[in-house]
DNA sequence: GTCCTCACG
DNA sequence: ACGTACGTGAGGACG
C-alpha cells in the first residue's frame, strides 16, 4: 500500500506565494485554496496513494521555537489573505473526504515523522509532500519526500539526498545541529555554516563522534574552538531539529482512506468560492451524482427531439446557431429539443403559454428581428441570479443549480451538460423566485430588469450608424502625426525604442535622459499621465510623449478599434451587458460605446463620425447631476434639497458653503474645487485623494471635507448610517431594493474594510441612479411605441440616452425623452433632464 | 494571462 | 502604520 502524508501548512504557503492573488468577486481570497488543491492533485497523480493524511499545525502563526535573537521574522504571523483561506480550505478538504491530522503541542513535521514511521513499520511505501526541506531527514528506502512547489515536484530518495547534501538523510539532523537555521530559530554552532557542517558530518559521521573525540580529530584549531564553545547549543539544536516520530496521532492507516461523502455539497462549496475551473479539473462532475434515499429527484434523463409542444408552461433556454433557433425544454421525464421555427415562433407569441427562461435578451433580439413580440414571459433566471448575487462573475445554469442544492441528473444519450440543468429549471425557478421575493426584489426583476432586457436587445439590433470613411481618414491623419512625434521623441532620447512600452519609456526618460522619477510601479518606473503631467512644462520630450499617448490611444482604441466592428449595414452593434456591474449599471462591449472620448476637443471629434441615418436626427438627453440629486433625496439633507429645489448651481452653492463666502464672491477655482468635493462625497471620499485631485495639501482637503459635512449635516449623518446599516445587513441597497453584498465590511484588514465602507456609501447612489435611468429607458421605449413613432433608442451612457428618430419625429421624441427621464421616479428634489439634437453625436450632445 | 495605461460616467 | 475615491472596457507590451 502507498501512503501519502501532506504537510498542509507548508503546501498552503507554497500555494499562496506561488499563485497570483485570486478572489471571489465578493473579496474572499482563494489563490491559496486553488493552489493547494491543484498541487494536491498533481502530487496524487505522481504518487498514486491508497491513503492520504493531511497534517496541519494547530496554531496559525508559526513560532517554531522561542527565538534567541528576537522574533522579527514571524512577527506578523500569516498574512491576512492567507489566514482567511485556512478555514475554507479545511472545510473543502473535509468535504472532499480527506482526513486531517493535528496534534496539540506538536508541529506538522512531527506528524509527518510519526505517520511516515507508522506506514513504514507496516511494510508500506510512504510519500511525504511538503514545501520545505526540514523533512528530508525522514527519507529512507521506503519514505520519499516530494518537495513540492506549484511549478515542480522533486522526489528525494536517499540517493538524491546524498547527491544534493553529501550526507545521508539521518545525518542531516546533525548537519543542521551545527549549521543552525535562523528561520527556525535553531542556533547551531556559531561561526560554522553549511559547508563546514557538512564536511564535519560527512567525515566523522555524527555529532557524538565529533564531540567525543573533539580533542583528537583532525580539524583546524579555529573550528575546534568554535565547536567547543557552542557544544550546548549544538546539542540543543539537534534536539530542536530532530523530528519526533512517536507523537500521539491516529496511526491506523485505514482511517486515512479518502472518501467523499457528499459530492454535490463539495461542488456547491467550491462553486461558492468561484473555483469553477477546479471543479472541472478535478472531474468532480463526471461521475454519477450520489442521491439520498429520500430524494425523489431523477438520476437519469434522456433527450428527445420533438415537433410540437402543447403544454401551457414552458421552461426552456434558446440556442442560436447559424442555421436558426432551437429550444431546449424541460419535459416531464426528459429534455425536449424543438427545432421547428414556426412552432417556436407560435409558442413565443402565444399569450397562453407561460414562459420561463434563462437569458432572455437574445430571445428578445430574435423576436425583434422576426417582427413579433414575446408574450407572457414570466421570468429570466439569469437576471434573477444577477439580482441575488451581483458580484458573481459567472452565471451558468449549471452553477446555479448546484449552488441552490439541486442534484444534476445524468443525461444518458448526450454529452451536453447544459441539458441536465435545463431539466431542473422548474425547481430552480421556484427556488430563485422565492429568494427574489424574500429579498423584496420582485418588482426590480419584473418591472425593471426583464423589460429592460427587451429594450437592450432592440438597441443592439438597431446599432449606431457611423461614418466609416470619416473614421478611416481621421485615423490616417492621426497616424501621420504619430509618426512625426515618434521621430521627434527618438531625436530627443537619442535612440529608437517602443514608446508604447511603459518599461522602455521609463528607461528612456528616467535613465537615459535622467528626468526625476516620481513613482514606481511593481515592474519599474511609473509613466502614467499624472507623473508626466508634473514634468511636462520642464521637459519638451514629456510634452511630446503625452501627445503621443493621446494620439496613439485615439488611433488604436477608437479609429482602428471601431473600424473592426462596423457591421455590413454600416452600423455598430455594441453588446449591452446587464449582469456585469456590481452596482446595477449596464456595461457595453465590442465595442464599448460608453467611453467614446468627449473631454478633450481632439477626442470629441470622434463623435462627429457617429451619425443619424439618412432622414433622421439624433436626440440626446442627459440627466443633470443625477447622482447628487439622488444623494440629496437619500440623505434628506435640507440644505442640498433646497439648493436643487431652487434650481441653483449646486457646485457654486457648495463652494459658498465650504468656503464660507457669499455666492457672488465664489471664484471659478472655488467652484471647481467644490465640484471635486461633491464628486468625492459620492465616491466615499478621502482627504488624501481629494487633495491629490485638486492639488491641495491633504490637510487643506480635509478641511474642505469637514466644512462640507458641517454644512450638509444631513449628508454627514446619512453617510454614517448607510455604512452602519450595510455592516448590520451585510449589503448595501438602492432605493429600489437592489443589493450589493459587502463581506469586505467584516474583515480585519484595514484597507479592505475601508474599501467596503466607501462602496457602502457609493453603491446606493450610483445604483439608484442606474435604477432610475433603467426605468426611464423602459418607459421611453413604451412611449415611443404607444405614440406610433419609428424612433428607436440606440444608446445609454449611464446618465444619457440617445434616440435615433426620423427628423419629423425629433421634437416629439425630445419631449418624450425629457418627460420620461424626469418622471421616472419622484424624489424629494426635481429630477432634471435636458435634450438636444443634431445630425451627429457631436452636435446632439448639448 | 497579467500589467499598465487611459477612455467614459 | 499604511495606503489612499466609485463604476466600467480595451489595447499594447511582455513573459
Amino acid at each position: 500500500m502507498t501512503f501519502l502524508v501532506v504537510d498542509g501548512n507548508s503546501i498552503l504557503n507554497r500555494a499562496f506565494y506561488g499563485i497570483r492573488p485570486l478572489s471571489t468577486k465578493s473579496g474572499q481570497p482563494t489563490n491559496a485554496i486553488y493552489g493547494f488543491l491543484t498541487m494536491l492533485e498533481k502530487i496524487k497523480s505522481d504518487t498514486n496513494p491508497d491513503r492520504v493524511a493531511i497534517a496541519f499545525d494547530l496554531k496559525a502563526p508559526t513560532f517554531r521555537h522561542k527565538a534567541y535573537d528576537g522574533y522579527k521574522a514571524n512577527r506578523k504571523g500569516m498574512p491576512e489573505e492567507l489566514a482567511a483561506q485556512l478555514d475554507p480550505l479545511k472545510k473543502l478538504l473535509t468535504l472532499l473526504g480527506y482526513k486531517m491530522v493535528t496534534c496539540e503541542g506538536y508541529e506538522a513535521d512531527d506528524i509527518l515523522g510519526t505517520l511516515s514511521l507508522a506506514a513504514q513499520s507496516g511494510g508500506n511505501k510512504c510519500f511525504i509532500a511538503t514545501g520545505d526541506r526540514d523533512s528530508l531527514q525522514l527519507v529512507d528506502e521506503n519514505i520519499t519526500v516530494d518537495l513540492a512547489t506549484n511549478k515542480s515536484n522533486i522526489f528525494y530518495t536517499p540517493e538524491k539526498v546524498m547527491e544534493d547534501y553529501s550526507v545521508t538523510p539521518a545525518q542531516l539532523i546533525d548537519v543542521k545541529a551545527i549549521q543552525g537555521d535562523s528561520s527556525d530559530c535553531i542556533p547551531g554552532v556559531a561561526g560554522i555554516g553549511p559547508k563546514g557542517a557538512t564536511e564535519l558530518i560527512s567525515r566523522f559521521n555524527n555529532l557524538d563522534y565529533v564531540y567525543d573525540n573533539i580533542d583528537t580529530i583532525d580539524i583546524k584549531e579555529g573550528m575546534r574552538s568554535k565547536l567547543k564553545a557552542s557544544k550546548d547549543n549544538a546539542y540543543l539544536s539537534r534536539m530542536l531539529g530532530e523530528i519526533k516520530r512517536d507523537i500521539p496521532v491516529d496511526t491506523d492507516l485505514d482511517s486515512y482512506k479518502v472518501e467523499m461523502k457528499d459530492r454535490e455539497e463539495a461542488i456547491r462549496f467550491m462553486g461558492s468560492l468561484e473555483l469553477f475551473k477546479l471543479i472541472d479539473q478535478m472531474k468532480l462532475r463526471e461521475e454519477e451524482p450520489i442521491l439520498t434515499d429520500e430524494s425523489k429527484e431523477k438520476k437519469y434523463i434522456s433527450v428527445k427531439e420533438i415537433k410540437d409542444y402543447s403544454e401551457k408552461e414552458l421552461y426552456f433556454i434558446a440556442e442560436f446557431e447559424p442555421d436558426g433557433i432551437s429550444l431546449i425544454i424541460s419535459g416531464e421525464d426528459e429534455v425536449l429539443i424543438l427545432k421547428e421555427k414556426n412552432t417556436i415562433d407560435e409558442l413565443l407569441r402565444d399569450d397562453k403559454v407561460a414562459k420561463y427562461t434563462f437569458d432572455s435578451k437574445p430571445l428578445f433580439a430574435y423576436a425583434d428581428k422576426e417582427g413579433f413580440e414575446i408574450k407572457n414571459l414570466k421570468t429570466d433566471l439569469l437576471l434573477a441570479a444577477y439580482l441575488l448575487q451581483p458580484s458573481s462573475s459567472k452565471y451558468g445554469l449549471d452553477n446555479l443549480s448546484i449552488s441552490y442544492g439541486l442534484k444534476l441528473p445524468i443525461v444518458d444519450n448526450s454529452d451536453k451538460e447544459l441539458y441536465s440543468s435545463v431539466f431542473l429549471m422548474p425547481q430552480l425557478c421556484e427556488k430563485l423566485l422565492n429568494d427574489v421575493e424574500e429579498k423584496e426584489m420582485t418588482s426590480l426583476l419584473n418591472d425593471i430588469e426583464i423589460p429592460l432586457a427587451n429594450v437592450l436587445a432592440k438597441m443592439e439590433n438597431v446599432g449606431f450608424s457611423v461614418d466609416k470613411q470619416g473614421i478611416a481618414d481621421y485615423g490616417e491623419m492621426l497616424g501621420a502625426q504619430i509618426k512625426n512625434l515618434e521621430r521627434d521623441i527618438y531625436n530627443e532620447v537619442g535612440y529608437e525604442f517602443n514608446i508604447n512600452s511603459p518599461k522602455q519609456l521609463g528607461v528612456a526618460l528616467f535613465e537615459e535622459l535622467g528626468l526625476p522619477a516620481k513613482k514606481k510601479t511593481k515592474s519599474g518606473y511609473s509613466t502614467n499621465a499624472e507623473v508626466l503631467e508634473s514634468l511636462r512644462y520642464s521637459y519638451p520630450v514629456v510634452e511630446m510623449v503625452l501627445s503621443y499617448r493621446t494620439l496613439a490611444k485615439l488611433k488604436s482604441t477608437y479609429c482602428d478599434g471601431l473600424l473592426k466592428v462596423i457591421g455590413e449595414d454600416g452600423r455598430i452593434h455594441s453588446s449591452f451587458n446587464q449582469t456585469e456591474t456590481r452596482t446595477g449599471r449596464i456595461s457595453s462591449t465590442e465595442p464599448n460605446l460608453q467611453n467614446i472620448p468627449v473631454r478633450t476637443e481632439l477626442g470629441r471629434e470622434m463623435r462627429k463620425f457617429f451619425t443619424a441615418a439618412e432622414g433622421c436626427v439624433l436626440v440626446d438627453a442627459d440627466y443633470s447631476q443625477i447622482e447628487l440629486r439622488v444623494l440629496a433625496h437619500l440623505s434628506g439633507d435640507e440644505n442640498m434639497i433646497n439648493a436643487f429645489k431652487n434650481n441653483d448651481d449646486i457646485h457654486a452653492i457648495t463652494a459658498s458653503q465650504v468656503f464660507n463666502m457669499p455666492l457672488d464672491m465664489v471664484t471659478s477655482q472655488m467652484r471647481s474645487r467644490a465640484k471635486a468635493v461633491n464628486f468625492g462625497i459620492v465616491y466615499g471620499i478621502g482627504a488624501f485623494s481629494l487633495g491629490k485631485d485638486i492639488k491641495v495639501s491633504t490637510k487643506e482637503a480635509s478641511n474642505y471635507i469637514k466644512s462640507y459635512l458641517a454644512h450638509y449635516s444631513g449628508i454627514d449623518s446619512y453617510m454614517k448610517n448607510v455604512v452602519e446599516s450595510a455592516k448590520k445587513k451585510g449589503y448595501a441597497v438602492t432605493m429600489f431594493g437592489r443589493r450589493r453584498y459587502l463581506p469586505e465590511l467584516t474583515t480585519d484588514n484595514f484597507n479592505t474594510r475601508a474599501f467596503g465602507e466607501r462602496v457602502a456609501r457609493n453603491m446606493p447612489i450610483q445604483g439608484t441612479a442606474a435604477d432610475i435611468i433603467k426605468i426611464a429607458m423602459v418607459n421611453v421605449d413604451k412611449r415611443i411605441k404607444a405614440e406610433g413613432l419609428s424612433a428607436r433608442l440606440i444608446l445609454q451612457v449611464h446618465d444619457e440616452l440617445i434616440v435615433e428618430a426620423p427628423s419629423f419625429e425629433a421634437l416629439q421624441v425630445a419631449l418624450i425623452l425629457q418627460e420620461e427621464m424626469e418622471k421616472a421616479v419622484e424624489l424629494k428634489v426635481p429630477l432634471v433632464a435636458e435634450a438636444s439634437m443634431g445630425e451627429t453625436w457631436y452636435d446632439a450632445k448639448g
